[in-house]
Parts: structure tokens; C-alpha cells; sequence
DNA sequence: GTGAATGCAAAACCTTTGCAACTGG
DNA sequence: CCAGTTGCAAAGGTTTTGCATTCAC
């Protein structure tokens, strides 16, 4: 269950908050962000924008994102060198990358317990913490094929 | 401690293994990320290379950091979308990466404590846990600076 | 009206690739 | 000997930047 996604008006007051205007192109990207649950490029976003605003450049599609990710309405996720992913689910979760098929899943995990794992040197502060897990997605173990290359073109289905 | 740091013939064993030869580029790396623990970058490995063997050539560093990566003998480390960086310590831990001055530290986490907190759905099957914790470092923390634009220069030191 | 945001193009950044010459086992 | 490795240069993918124009507040 996602309880973090916003209306257009808890959006633009978001965005307000830390001095961003609400745009167009902004509450289209969000949007598309929220509807989408399958942790998009920047270059799908603007792939996708562009079915509602033809004219929007990938520069402000990295803007949009950047605002968004400031603000607090979306998350940007960084996996190996490979294009930055974005994420509209702001509750507490962390991801699981399948080896085999290269999706992205939410996947929810008790923080507090994590938290504790760490033995943190003296003075050190944590202030985020951030757990990948990679394996081996349910469709791709099914399918019982060895390990491949990657297709980051099918996308991931939330499991939160 | 650390336990994982190889002999030179150990090294050579263990990129044979995997179908690596051992050439002096590759063991002037991996020596160099024996001896610093500060996480380098490429292009800081290839730096610090070149202080031994002049003509490297920054895709041969790569090419002898993906050897090595591939054998076993270093790891990998990519935070955000920024260089990655390369670590000689294969023992089990975590990195925490200070918000104020961009160092990386690596800190000992019980990583089967936190494996029981994810909850995987049915079907998926995890192979490796990465734990990134971000925060303040201690030398940070001290300075009582409010937080600013990162200093790369300087390295983290080691903390398992 | 005014500062912020957009769109475009060019540049920056990190990394990979193609290929001829060289070399380790 | 010969597949694997090196060094060079050029290209690749992702993201950022500069700047004139447009727009949100």
C-alpha cells in the first residue's frame, strides 16, 4: 500500500515549500511518475512527457526531476552506472534489482532493524540508510533460464 | 581488520583462475588499492599508476579494474551517479558515504541480521545485499560546518 | 513585472570500443 | 606460438550548462 502519493495540490505546495513554481512540465512528470510504478529513465519520462507535451526538452525533463527529487515528492535511484531511475513511492522501502531481467521492485524492509546492524565508528551521524538487493526476480526464476543480458526494457511490478 | 588482502602469487592465482593473466599493470592496481584505503576512483587509480608505470593508459586501467573485479580481488563501489570507486577489502561490510565532505568509509555490518529484514516476495531469491549508509563523518561532525559542496580530495579512511 | 523555468545546442563527464602492436604462459 | 593485453584515439551514454525566450506568481 502506497500512502505518499500527492495531489496536483499537495504537489504545487511541495514544490512551493522549497521555493520550485509549479509548471506544466513539472505535474506532468509527476503525474506520469505516480501512474508508472516502474522506476523509469530520465529518457523514459521524456519519452513518455512527450505523449502530453510534445514540444518538453530532455533538459527540462532533468530539471522537472531534479525539482521533484528536491522537494521530496520523488525519489531518484542509482543502481551500478546506469541510468538514474525515479520513483514516485516515497514510503520507507528499499529495492530489489533482478539480476536477470534488470527490473526494479519496491520491496518493503523493517529499517529500524537495519539501522541497528550497523556499528557506526564514534562521532559518525547516519542519517539515511539505503539497501539494494540483488537477485533473482519471481517471472525470471520461474522461467528457469541461466543468467543473461540484461532487459532493462521490461519493466518491474511494485511489490510494496 | 582485514583478512582479504592477497600475496602477489595469491593474486596471480586468482586472476588465472578466471581466465586472467597476471601483467605488471595489473599488479601495480591492485598493490595500489592494497595500499590505499581510500577508495579511489579510476582516474585516481590511473594517477597513482602512473607513478610506477608511465605509459598505462587509463583503458587499460579500467580493463585491468574490471580483471580484478572479475576475479574477485577488489570490488566495485558506485554511489550515485558519480566515478565509481574501487576497493581492495573483499571482507563483508558496508560503506558510509559522509553528505559533507564525499568520503567513503567502510563500517562492519551483521549482514545476515539484515537479510531477515527484507521481505522478499514468494519467487525471489536474493544473491547479494548492499547496504550504503549516508550521514556525517566524525571529522565533520567535529568541524561543526554546516553542510556544503563535497571535497572528493579528501580520502576516507578505513574503519572496518 | 521579475525571477524562475523552458528549450535548444553544445559541452562535460565517465566509460567503452576498435584496432594495430605487443606479450605472457 | 597465439590468445589475451596494451595503448591510443574515437565514440558512447548520461547528465549538465549557457543563453535567449517564455512563463508563473
Amino acid at each position: 500500500m502506497v500512502n505518499s502519493l500527492r495531489t496536483d495540490a499537495q504537489g504545487r505546495e511541495q514544490l512551493a515549500k522549497s521555493g520550485y513554481r509549479s509548471t506544466p512540465q513539472r505535474r506532468v512528470v509527476y503525474r506520469l511518475l505516480q501512474q508508472n510504478v516502474d522506476h523509469p529513465t530520465a529518457n523514459e519520462v521524456f519519452l513518455r512527457a512527450r505523449q502530453a507535451l510534445p514540444g518538453i526538452s530532455m533538459a527540462t525533463v532533468y530539471n522537472c526531476l531534479e525539482a521533484l527529487v528536491q522537494c521530496g515528492l520523488i525519489r531518484q535511484v542509482n543502481l551500478d552506472r546506469t541510468a538514474s531511475r525515479y520513483c514516485a513511492n516515497m514510503d520507507e522501502h528499499c529495492h530489489f534489482c533482478c539480476e536477470c531481467c534488470g527490473s526494479l521492485f519496491d520491496v518493503h524492509c523493517a529499517s529500524d532493524a537495519v539501522r541497528r546492524q550497523a556499528q557506526l565508528p564514534p562521532g559518525f551521524q547516519a542519517t539515511r540508510y539505503e539497501l539494494v538487493i540483488r537477485g533473482i526476480c519471481a517471472t525470471c526464476a520461474a522461467e528457469r533460464r541461466p543468467q543473461r543480458e540484461q532487459r532493462p526494457e521490461k519493466a518491474g511490478a511494485p511489490v510494496v
